[in-house]
DNA sequence: CCGAATCCGAGCTGATACTG
DNA sequence: CAGTATCAGCTCGGATTCGG
């Protein structure tokens, strides 16, 4: 295997059905992110959360809401009061998800003067 | 201000113009980091790539690879020879983005497990 | 207060065919 | 070999309206 660098095959199959590309797809979901980092600050009601999240409609949040139950990333508890409070918290994975992706964050804090130059280059 | 914890205001806004946001929504792309991750191992022409990744087609290769370029994550070299030959390589700002987004694909290796559960719980 | 249901435009995505 | 052009299907995301 002398000079085998320069000939890898390299062939990427099943990409659908990787177990990371569901979760690159949940990172690059337009308010995942942004809802998640909201609950890291403690437990939310639906509209606290509508009202913190600038631009976010109440449709993307029920739905984005029922998308990062579905993974497990947060937990939804419905009191059963007068008027009705539902709590959205979130889980040990939730919150183990946040550290990739506030390393993801720092990069881009990191790098924001690279991406804007290249950016600039060209338009 | 006894209870504060319980009522953070957290307002999120200006999300678009948030340097970290472009940055999720490449890494959620659906083929951006698959063709990065073949480019880790080296200097590829457009139709090595375009065989390389299974389901890939070259209308989508030509996308991703400008939004990269111009991203400043890979650079395209134009070899003026016959038949021409394009040459996509990793820039160094795209070698340390991948540094976040592998430890984003660890985490989901990691937590594999803990992910189909919650798709079981509840279809 | 917490959603669900519907409508609709915009953009992503792929198949196919064509160019230099 | 390395793309571009065009068309069609689908999903995303928002506005609006209705229900528990």
């Amino acid at each position: 295997m002398s000079t085998a660098a320069i000939t890898v095959p390299v062939t990427v199959a099943d990409h659908d059905n990787c177990p990371a590309t569901s979760v690159l797809r949940r990172v690059g979901d337009k308010w995942s992110v942004v809802i998640l980092s909201v609950l890291a600050h403690g437990a939310y009601g639906f509209n606290e959360l509508d009202r913190s999240v600038e631009g976010l409609s109440r449709r993307m949040l029920t739905r984005t809401l029922r998308a990062l139950e579905e993974d497990g990333l947060i937990s939804r508890t419905l009191h059963p009061t007068v008027p009705p409070r539902v709590e959205y918290t979130l889980t040990d994975l939730g919150r183990s998800f946040l550290e990739p992706v506030r390393a993801l964050g720092l990069w881009a804090l990191a790098h924001r003067s690279d991406l804007e130059a290249a950016r600039t280059r060209d338009g």
